[in-house]
RNA sequence: CGGCGUGUAGCGCAGCCUGGUAGCGCACUUGCUUCGGGAGCAAGGGGUCGGAGGUUCGAAUCCUCUCACGCCGACCA
């Protein structure tokens, strides 16, 4: 491609609503345009990356044994009706109406749709095990989008639904899908980790997550240097402290804090670690109120609290229920003393091994001092694993510390076992003439985030660092004066013709322009390889070979340079 | 949805407080010079100042309403 017959359209300076780099590089070189909230238009330069993507994505599939079809992008509500999720996906689903009042929506997913066709064509267990994958176009009407394409509405996914006699089969099904995502990933150049994960609103058994690692992702991972454990930190289980609770050696008394609310400000007050300090949070389930006991450097779990008993549809209370229960305004709340009749008072497995511990008093500026469970209040009525882990937390696999690192959820894959097939009746016949539901998996992979994730993986300050696999074009060609020397453009549409021949993707930069700007779009776009060609070097027969990766420059003899491109090229 | 904040040329911004002929940089067009790191000079084109209503002789500027976008909190590939 010569740049006189493409579109390049590079900016100096990112639109101001862009806040990630790769956001903003995205912008500035031209590769995506906004269109409205979450919107966003691939243009011609994104286009081919994303294209690189998919067909990554897709040969890693097909090599797996996955089969590539394509489902409507709109979908008719009853489907959803059927699988009980109309409902209870809510708001982030784009609803619509056709003339006749129909109701349909944008697909946020496809298992309603897949298991509708594995119920009307798939029969008997001779036909399984299938999977079945798309590469289409997603809405989800998300709260907030931001970032660019790494959290648009509107977005690019690859989906995959496997289908299986029984759950070993599914646990094969998703053992191939692992295997083929670490391929994708690492064929895509990408720093990645799969970690265990919830699964969330879609459910199933086991599910992992793998995710590009990013310092300003918005997940935080959990994982142990000195094993294999890796999970996101909304799973990650925080075990118990090993060593039992110390007894009680202080005396219990309140201590004024007049606008201490927080226990970092009462830690601060009275000069004692973070660590003494016991916070409390008011939840509502059941209509009951709920008290979560956490200690004072620990953050709520909401994935892990809505998993205990009774605690399904929990929320926050109310500042006004709050008041009403302890008769003392949030900062200064407490376990000691209350009527524990009225609430459930679940202590995180920390705070139920503490003794001599720091809560609030439940009076206006007063918080009480070693306070210890059983002497000064009753044990707690639940005790549980409610917190996030943090940095040095044993890990759960008794093996080690754990770490956290930040990570860009590109891709998520679920054991669903009978979830969908029952609530849809996609049964087949086994072998003894048997009807039994068929097991499941469904397989994510963000492909449009994947490209931001890239990006903000691979930058610097002169812009975009593609590797080879994603790159828009592999090799810029630069010459420097192609309208004034007939040596240079002899030169460079020669090497432009030879490259094009062993079928390279190479952009031959031909634009009346300064090498200065030339070169700055060139490293901003993120091409992987440059050579300028110019009269200085061609002089001597030679050209110039600049990798972006690591800026290492070389003189390369012209008759060696195809060679010498191609030999990088397939590395 | 809640809490802020911003809407002025394709992009980045000033002007608004204190009403009086809409500006700057980049980008774009033309000419001359320049040509290995986003050139210089000169001359140009481009804006219903997000929208509606109001106050006023007069509104980008003041008031009211509205829409859009962005940032901070709960969802997800």
């Amino acid at each position: 491609m010569r740049t006189s017959q493409f579109f390049l359209s590079t900016l100096k300076e990112a639109p101001s609503e862009a806040e990630l780099p790769s956001h903003k590089l995205m912008l500035r070189a031209g590769l995506i345009k906004k269109l409205g909230s979450g919107l966003y238009t691939w243009m011609p330069l994104g286009l081919r990356v994303l294209r690189k993507v998919e067909a990554i994505v897709r040969e890693e599939m097909d090599k797996a044994g996955a089969l590539e079809l394509l489902m409507p992008a709109i979908q008719p509500a009853e489907l959803w009706q059927e699988s009980g999720r109309w409902a209870v996906f809510g708001p982030q689903m784009l609803k619509m109406k056709d003339r006749h009042e129909r109701d349909f929506c944008f697909g946020p997913t496809h298992e309603e749709v897949i298991t509708d066709i594995a119920r009307s064509e798939i029969k008997s267990y001779k036909q399984l095990p299938l999977n079945f994958y798309q590469v289409q176009t997603k809405f989800r009407d998300e709260i907030r989008p931001r970032f660019g394409v790494m959290r648009a509405r509107e977005f690019m996914m690859k989906d995959a639904y496997s289908f299986d006699v029984d759950a070993a089969g599914m646990a094969e099904s998703y053992r191939k899908m692992h295997v083929a995502y670490s391929t994708i990933f690492t064929r895509l150049g990408l720093q990645f980790r799969a970690v265990k994960a919830d699964s969330g609103a879609i459910g199933g058994d086991a599910s992992q997550e793998f995710h590009v690692l990013a310092d300003s992702g918005e997940d935080a991972l959990a994982y142990c240097p000195t094993s294999d454990f890796a999970a996101n930190v909304e799973a990650a289980e925080a075990l118990a402290p090993a060593a039992p609770r110390a007894a009680a050696s202080e005396a219990l008394r309140d201590v004024d804090t007049p606008k201490q609310t927080t226990c970092e400000a009462v830690a601060a007050l009275l000069d004692i670690p973070l660590q003494r300090t016991v916070k409390l949070i008011a939840l509502v389930a059941g209509e009951q109120l709920q008290i979560v006991l956490l200690r004072g450097d620990h953050s709520l779990n909401e994935v892990k609290v809505g998993k205990l008993p009774g605690m399904a549809d929990f929320r926050f209370a109310s500042e006004e229920e709050i008041r009403a229960f302890f008769n003392c305004p949030p900062g200064f709340l407490g376990p000691v003393g209350i009527d524990r009749s009225r609430v459930r008072l679940i202590a995180d497995r920390t705070v139920a091994a503490m003794s001599d511990f720091v809560v609030g008093a439940n009076k206006p500026k007063f918080h009480t001092a070693g306070v210890n469970w059983g002497r000064d209040l009753p044990e707690a009525d639940l005790v549980a694993d409610v917190r996030n882990v943090v940095a040095g937390d044993a890990s759960p696999d008794g093996k080690g510390v754990l770490e956290i690192c930040r990570g860009i959820e590109v891709g998520h894959i679920f054991q669903l076992g009978t979830k969908y097939s029952q609530a849809l009746s996609c049964n087949y016949l086994d072998a003894e003439g048997q009807l039994k539901p068929m097991e499941m998996g469904c397989y994510g992979i963000g492909v449009s985030r994947i490209v931001g994730a890239a990006i903000e993986q691979n930058f610097d300050e002169k812009g975009i660092k593609f590797s080879a696999a994603m790159a828009p074009f592999s090799v810029a060609i630069v010459p420097v004066g192609y309208q004034r020397s007939e040596a240079v453009k002899a030169a460079a549409d020669a090497l432009y013709a030879e490259l094009k021949a062993q079928g390279v993707d190479v952009l031959l930069d031909d634009r009346d322009a300064r090498p200065g700007s030339m070169f700055a779009d060139m490293e901003l776009i993120g091409i992987p390889h440059r050579v300028t060609v110019g009269d200085k070097s061609l002089a001597e027969g030679k050209v110039e070979y600049v990798a972006r990766q690591d800026g290492n420059t070389e003189l390369v003899a012209q008759a060696d340079i195809v060679a010498r491109l191609l030999g990088k090229l397939a590395q």
